[in-house]
DNA sequence: TTCATATTGACAACATGCTGTCATTCTATA
DNA sequence: TATAGAATGACAGCATGTTGTCAATATGAA
């Protein structure tokens, strides 16, 4: 039972796809480390982030996260537990409440931004400005093909 | 409560980091849709393919993998009860069986490549295998800062 | 050879994502 | 204006990963 033969090309895009996932794996635990000291992980930081960028309802923040709506949800409310965000009414619809920081919250996202400008910068520099975003114009790239791929 | 500063090569890693994650996101579902033909998914390929590399106990594959040797244990329990693989006794191990595959588990390993071959030609054939190469370069040195950063 | 240490599998608990279903609330079109 | 369809939150169930703990088994050093 022999594997099937690929291309040249075949065979780099499945090397490139195995490195892109090990390298997300790393980099989304890297991430856990920088929101592990304010008690968080990078899915509740991902969450406070996007609400502290612009007021949402829970839905709308899945949606700019790539995520679906129910993930969110229940961090959102986890988050509401322990006092990081509240939901205030929107105007726009009676529902779909919008996701607020607190004080706390933001002070929790203060922190973990914090570490991750110092975590990101030192990388930054050890990498090298042109690399990165070279690599990342081609990553956006092929995420674009695959998308269209897939529609 | 302002976002801290961050030096332009941090901005460019963190940009770097966000496209690595969701294109991740995006191989992995693409992964799933290969499989799901064969009722399988991306996790379970990569045991099947795994095993049928060689014949190893379920830890080691984790370390191969570099995941936890628990979820993988419980990958290839669900796949012995499906018929796709075997424990076989390990002559230099009384508890560690090695994990086989039987020739059902074969067979669909083998329809699952058989997509996958045709997804990465396509899709290697329209980004190139020069830009392939290059990026897996970087991104595997990245790797590699990464780790030795966690040291 | 003996014994401390590491490895392994089993089991349990949890985090984070997914899909599916339902009732409620908006929204847009006929 | 009515009403069909879309969007939303609530709830449930599942997949895949993690960590922690325990007993059984290997392994290496004294």
């Amino acid at each position: 039972m022999k594997k099937p033969d690929r291309t040249a090309a075949g065979d780099a895009f499945a090397l490139f796809s195995i490195s892109v996932i090990r390298l997300a794996s790393h980099l989304t635990t890297a991430g856990d480390a920088l929101a592990k000291p304010a008690g968080q992980s990078s899915a509740r930081w991902q969450v406070l982030a996007a609400a502290s960028h612009a007021s949402m309802p829970v839905a709308e923040i899945g949606r700019v996260l790539g995520l679906a709506r129910q993930g969110v949800q229940r961090i959102a409310d986890v988050l509401e537990t322990e006092g990081l965000v509240r939901y205030e009414d929107n105007p726009a619809h009676q529902r779909a409440k919008l996701l607020v920081l607190t004080d706390k919250g933001q002070a929790v996202l203060h922190d973990i931004q914090t570490r991750q400008a110092a975590w990101a910068d030192a990388l930054g520099a050890e990498i090298g400005s042109d690399d990165l975003t070279t690599t990342t114009m081609i990553l956006t790239r092929i995420l674009d093909d695959l998308v269209k791929k897939n529609r």
